[in-house]
DNA sequence: ATGATGATTGGGG
DNA sequence: CCCCAATCATCAT
């Protein structure tokens, strides 16, 4: 059993970071990973994964790099990532060919270096 | 401390 | 499509 209430200092700076990007855009796994100073996407997915303060703390509006949606919910595929893909479009983000995020809509946020 | 596990990624076949 | 290595916070031993 995960401990699901202890929030970690790097989860705060991911949390952080991702509460930057605005309603009707999209960063990346490895973009948060720079504004944070991770080169990790994987560990960014982690922190994301086990974000407490949704949608508070929008780690809908993170997707891969490809533009492709990612997870949700804590699955790769199936109804929670359907999910999260409604959610962006009823912010207004736009999708092109087989569910993926128009480019236009990726910020890629300030970070370190 | 050591090993396994991911909401990843870029590269290769 | 599939497979692999690199990456690193977390979790389980």
């Amino acid at each position: 059993m995960p401990q699901t209430t202890r929030i970690t200092p790097f989860q705060q700076r991911v949390y952080a970071a991702c509460r930057r990007i605005p309603r009707g855009r999209v960063s990346t796994y490895r973009w948060l990973g720079e504004a944070v100073g991770c080169k990790s996407a994987r560990a960014i997915g982690q922190a994301l994964k086990r974000n407490p303060f949704a949608p508070e703390v929008p780690c809908h509006r993170v997707v891969r790099s490809d533009r492709s949606l990612g997870g949700f919910s804590g699955q790769t595929s199936g109804g929670e990532v359907r999910r999260k893909r409604e959610m962006l479009r009823a912010e207004g983000v736009r999708f092109g060919p087989n569910d993926r995020v128009e480019e236009s809509a990726l910020i890629r946020l300030a970070g370190p270096q």
